[in-house]
DNA sequence: TAGATTGTTAATCGATTAACAATC
DNA sequence: TAGATTGTTAATCGATTAACAATC
């Protein structure tokens, strides 16, 4: 077992959480024309300890080089990939209100590779419309889409009383993850990958810190 | 030092994040007519051993019974006192787009403590607006209005760019904390709290689960 | 080569889980 | 009282940090 290939242990969410905040500075070096930079350099800008983004990329590979450090650009790129950002995703938008919408807006921009294709509602008024040049469709057609379609991801954006139907029926329907902003927790199949965005919950925990309950004010 | 009185240690962040679960089951279970629940029965629900649960609650105090459990409501409205859910926040959001737009419509429901005063933009054709009620206002007057009105939090959607010279506008004025939508990591100071949600850090997380490199599939 | 910095092992720290005495 | 379940201490597990040998 002299193999060079990482064995593919599992990676701990702590680590895959804290890559997107890699590719970040790194985007903004590479910007700067940065070329090379140590994990201590690179410690001090992003806070997290040296020791640790050494221990962080190396569950993925050695990318560094020792006496040099990291060239800022290969890095980005390694870890771009990591994440799955060298492919294209196509994904539809369920609930086309407020957020959806903004949603509909936006998330073209974070990065060419997520491109919405639909948004689904069941509110008449709102099928029908077009939404930076995305339909809004009625939300009976969702299985049916998503299937001929071959729809990447679904994000949900409906309340959460009808949010787990939706869920059943995106993954029925063949997605390979959700991104779900519904208040509520889905319970999706093992080969599903779910990913949440609580605001309220976000928002009640920025209430805690403010609300002098920490006991540090 | 017989004291009654919990000393205010520091709590870890992971229990502060589990409230908000904790409240959003409970609140579940009131509607429902459920009177008592015991640390068993809670984590059956919630995904969370039994033996956390009981921990995490001990942190703040003994709001069980031995023999009983928890009262359902009587646990409902201390995690809310915890969370600093019994009081008004005034706020304000600062970038009036798509994703400032939805919050101002979106906030309110999540429980109406949370209260949308202004809205606030550089862009003069959006100065004027009114949405869900709420005005849109000319950036250049945040700091005034933020001051006079005595507004506990502000809400950042705008770009990266220049989400920095706002929340050092928004801590100048006095805010106690800042709810962040920009994809950048804020500097303030250690008495403003800071709640990030990172939208596209959310989605590239997705894409690592989805993509198969968690070597799981 | 000498200096620098990685990759990786070992030590520490903190969070989760298990166990059980206290008590309703 | 006996049974149930908490509150809390102890044990385990996992994640972070420190240290240093490997090596560019």
């Amino acid at each position: 077992m002299a193999n060079k290939v990482k064995e593919t242990a599992k990676i701990s969410n702590a680590v895959i959480k804290r890559l997107p905040r890699y590719r970040r500075y790194l985007k903004e070096l590479k910007k700067k024309g940065v070329d090379k930079i140590s994990s201590n350099e690179l410690s001090n800008l992003i806070g997290y300890t040296a020791s640790q983004i050494r221990q962080d990329l190396n569950n993925f590979g050695g990318f560094g080089q020792q006496g040099y450090g990291y060239n800022v650009e290969g890095l980005y790129n390694e870890i771009s990939a990591i994440l799955g950002l060298d492919r294209e995703y196509k994904m539809v938008i369920v609930g086309a209100g407020n957020l959806g919408q903004a949603l509909a807006n936006y998330t073209h921009y974070y990065r060419a590779g997520f491109v919405v294709k639909a948004l689904f509602d069941v509110n008449p008024r709102l099928v029908g419309l077009r939404i930076n040049d995305i339909d809004v469709l009625d939300a009976e057609g969702l299985v049916e889409y998503v299937e001929s379609n071959e729809i990447d991801l679904g994000i949900i954006c409906t309340t959460k009383d009808s949010a787990q139907e939706i869920a059943d029926k995106l993954c029925f329907a063949g997605v390979k993850g959700i991104w779900n902003f519904a208040q509520v927790d889905l319970e999706v199949p093992n080969h599903v990958a779910l990913e949440n965005v609580h605001l309220s919950d976000s928002l009640y925990t920025l209430a805690y810190k403010v609300s002098g309950n920490e006991g540090k004010l």
